[in-house]
RNA sequence: GCCGAAGUGGUGGAACUGGUAGACACGCCGGACUCAAAAUCCGGUGCCCGCGAGGGCGUGUGGGUUCGAUUCCCACCUUCGGCACCA
């Protein structure tokens, strides 16, 4: 027997699979006789802004990996793709730390990572590899801009958007956590700039179906949470003296006799406009103050305007306040204060001394509201929004807390913005047959609040595309979000030079079936591919609706407590491990760690573990292959055990997406392999064994398999087991008095109930258990126990 | 405050549909092999009482349902995640 060398065993299957396009999976073509059961396995793509994989890399792919290997062996066709998120600021930034082209960075990182990966033996179809920085991905990516803009799905409009004084570039709400940059941590302010949106609130209720998307709860919740869907009324106040309508939002119509005063948030046109100079003294100060700021004061302040509005509902003047607890980007940036059924608009009456006016009793009735008094809350709601719409003062609306995708990006390492702004014409798309905008090489791309290309006149100068006339490219650059929106997409056809995908093939493919990441991408990348795919599919260019039909996200793997991350700097590779132990070792180990889904502690020395059970393996089968029967026997006890293992291996991935226990499940059956390996059935023990863990170290599973007398594991069918086998003659009857266990005899499966309670009475144990007494009841449960009660 | 998830040995964790709690590992203890060590192999290892046979306790806390609860129900505690002056 050979030393068990992981590293020659590595690297000789590597490059037989290489050599074999092993795991290339062509596209279907129209006529073709494709295989009914497709499968489309996809991890969340890397950005290649730091020069190495860490070990929530290999966590990630390596699960993909081995739902990628049980399900082709199993007979289905998959697809597992990879590819890299190549543009944004943290490749950037990456760049600017080396003092090189972000280009030349991000390249060599491509570079070292595809080679770790290779290197961990990951069956991916390297043919259909992208990048979102390359001319041919970004053609389609700005034809993508184009098309929602055609579509009335991006637009470009001034408004306030989160500046990043750090990274000097407006980032979207989605990536701004507690007023800081997601990226550097900077606080972020709020800049009235013009950019581009893209139109996501257009789908705000349907963001919240997932029509043949099954999805964990938690994930839903968060989408649900941050799309904030509330029901209720727009309602018109007048302000007589000024001949104006202030509509506001509220969730409360029932208690709209109940407003004794109305409040404007500082930012609103009407402070500016019609004021007192007090007001608007009051309205600058706390203009300085960020929403943080303001919620964090213990008092509530605000200033009277000097004006009155008339409810409509009773013809009350309310006083018009200028206050800060009212918000200028929720609803109208103006309330009806309810201080009887509103917490902050009661604090704030207290402070100002202003009349409270209960409505809704402590039945959930109507009081002191006229004609609607005693109707129950939510039909007090219809009513009176019913009367409102009548005079025409009110409708019921739903408000979303969701706002549109801010896109621009003031930097240079993203996908151009493919429109030229002319003065004549306005906002006006390059030509398609130009496309792409060709990224250009500028030497000088540092941020400086301005963007980059901006200042390069030989970008910046073009003819108008439809007048002829001198024009200006668009300066800005893309979220590169956008280009993660749709990436799964042109996997799927990613050679494609007329389209950006053929919808033949990507209707065969897609929607994926199994997709692998972060819960972090909830709010963002999540949301985006949802819009995306639903827009494109509403304008015929794809045959589904949701982008992911099962979605999985994993843990965290943790260094010292925290989420490994480059910006952090608590990262740790993989490659100290495949050098000292291999590729095999390091995914069986981050497997084995513990339940996928849940955070946790990297901790290299566990591996140990690992490494006996591969050498035990390596020795196991090598005295089978010399001592036990051939072609042996496939009944016994070792036999059931393997077709055990068979089920509990195959149940575990592919109905439970639990991969640690299978390991186990494995271990086991090598522990009772061990002390039998001339048994008669100990071969088809041993190659079934080797058969189920070859999805999670195939390198020395192709190894054995060879030892054992066969060849092309990978392709081999996935094992089925024998039902036959997994019936047993005898089981261990557990026997119970009140509850507790008191014995256990092992007794024939073919006993009546009646002879089961004979065999329990039969134990001495259970009759001192008993008392002499008899059991005033028995529970028996067949296969399992007898209970006796007394 | 609202929404969501999780609490099991010294450690990571298992127990899927209410039926043997602690599989599989790590660590630790003991033994074999060895001049010795490493590697490997064998055995032990939830806590308490007991020489032993055996007994008691035990899945965050307190209650409940049940012959039987880590699993179901109620209340609470702790930790983590999302939203939050959102009208």
């Amino acid at each position: 027997m050979e030393r068990y060398d992981p590293h020659a065993i590595e690297a000789k299957w590597q490059k037989v699979w290489e050599e074999e396009r092993a795991f290339h999976v062509p596209n279907p073509k129209p006529g073709d006789d494709l295989p009914e059961n497709h499968w489309y396995q996809l991890e969340m793509l890397p950005y290649p802004s730091g020069p190495s994989l860490h070990m929530g890399h290999v966590l990630n792919y390596t699960m993909g990996d081995v739902q990628t290997h049980v399900r082709r062996r199993s007979g289905w066709n998959v697809l597992r793709p990879m590819g890299w998120d190549a543009f944004g600021l943290p490749a950037e930034n990456a760049a600017i730390r080396e003092g090189r082209h972000p280009r030349e960075t991000i390249e060599r990182n491509i570079e070292t990572m595809r080679a770790q990966m290779k290197r961990l033996g990951w069956a991916i179809d390297w043919e259909r590899e992208v990048s979102a920085h390359q001319p041919t991905f970004y053609r389609w990516t700005q034809w993508l801009f184009q098309q929602f803009w055609k579509h009335g799905l991006a637009y470009r409009k001034e408004a306030p958007v989160n500046w990043c004084p750090n990274d000097q570039t407006v980032i979207a709400n989605e990536y701004v956590i507690d007023g800081r940059c997601e990226r550097c941590g900077a606080e972020v302010e709020l800049r009235n700039m013009t950019q581009w949106f893209f139109r996501t609130t257009a789908y705000a209720d349907e963001l919240l179906e997932y029509p043949g998307a099954d999805w964990p709860e938690k994930t839903k919740a968060i989408q649900r949470n941050w799309i904030g869907r509330s029901e209720g009324a727009e309602v018109l106040f007048r302000v007589d003296e000024l001949d104006l309508d202030l509509p506001v939002f509220t969730t409360r119509p029932d208690t709209l006799f109940g407003a004794t005063f109305f409040v404007v948030a500082p930012e609103h046109p009407f402070v500016e406009a019609h004021a007192s100079a007090a007001a608007q003294e009051y309205a600058k100060r706390s203009g300085a103050k960020s929403t943080e700021e303001r919620a964090a004061e213990k008092e509530k302040t605000g200033v009277f305007s000097g004006h009155h509005a008339t409810n409509p509902i009773n013809g009350e003047r309310l006083p018009i306040w200028v206050a800060d607890y009212v918000l200028m980007d929720y609803g109208t940036g103006a309330i009806m204060a309810v201080p009887a059924h509103d917490e902050r608009d009661a604090q704030f009456a207290e402070t100002f001394d202003l009349p409270i006016v209960p409505v809704i009793d402590e039945d959930g009735r109507l009081v002191n509201s006229a004609r609607f008094d005693g109707l129950p809350a939510e039909e007090g709601k219809r009513a009176i929004v019913a009367a409102l719409e009548e005079q025409g003062r009110g409708k019921a609306t739903v408000n979303y807390r969701l706002r549109d995708w801010s896109v621009s990006r003031q930097r240079y390492w993203g996908c151009p913005i493919p429109f030229v702004h002319c003065e004549r014409c306005g906002v006006v798309p390059v030509p398609e047959d130009e496309l792409p905008v060709l990224l250009p090489d500028i030497e000088d791309y540092a941020p400086k609040g301005k963007p980059p290309l901006a200042q390069n006149e030989e970008y910046m100068a073009v003819a108008c595309p439809q007048c002829g006339g001198a024009a200006r490219r668009d300066p800005d650059t893309m979220d590169t979000f956008v280009d993660s929106s749709w990436y799964f997409i042109r996997y799927v056809d990613s050679h494609n030079g007329e389209a950006a995908w053929d919808p033949f093939v990507v209707d065969y493919w897609m929607p994926v079936s199994q997709y692998i990441g972060g819960i972090d991408h909830s709010t963002g990348h999540l949301l985006y591919s949802r819009f995306f795919v639903k827009a494109l599919n509403d304008w015929g260019l794809l045959g589904f609706r949701e982008p992911f039909a099962r979605l999985f996200h994993q843990g965290w793997v943790q260094l010292g407590g925290t989420k490994m991350s480059k910006t952090k700097g608590n990262v740790a590779g993989p490659d100290e491990i495949v050098d000292a132990y291999g590729a095999d070792a390091v995914r069986l180990y981050i497997l084995f760690m513990g339940p996928a889904d849940q955070d946790m502690e990297w901790v290299p020395e566990g591996v140990e573990g690992i490494v006996r059970f591969l050498r035990r393996l390596w020795r196991v089968v090598h005295e089978v292959a010399e001592r036990a029967p051939s072609p042996g026997r496939r009944e016994g006890e070792l036999a059931r055990k393997a077709n055990e293992t068979i089920v509990r291996v195959t149940d575990d991935v592919l109905r439970r997406f639990q991969f640690h226990t299978p390991i186990a499940a494995v271990m086991e059956l090598v522990n009772e392999l061990s002390a039998a390996t001339d048994a008669p059935d100990a071969r088809f023990a041993a190659e079934t064994a080797v058969s189920v863990i070859q999805p999670y170290a195939p390198h020395v599973a192709e190894e054995l398999w060879g030892v054992l007398g066969h060849e092309r594991l990978w392709e081999h069918p996935w094992p089925e087991p024998d039902e036959a086998q997994l019936v047993r003659d005898t089981f261990e009857l557990v026997v119970q008095v009140n509850g507790k266990v008191r014995d256990r005899v092992e007794v024939e499966v073919s006993l009546s109930e009646e002879e089961l309670v004979a065999r329990a009475r039969a134990s001495d144990r259970v009759a001192q258990h008993l008392d002499g007494g008899e059991p005033r009841k028995t529970i028996v449960v067949p296969g399992k126990l007898v209970n006796f009660v007394v």
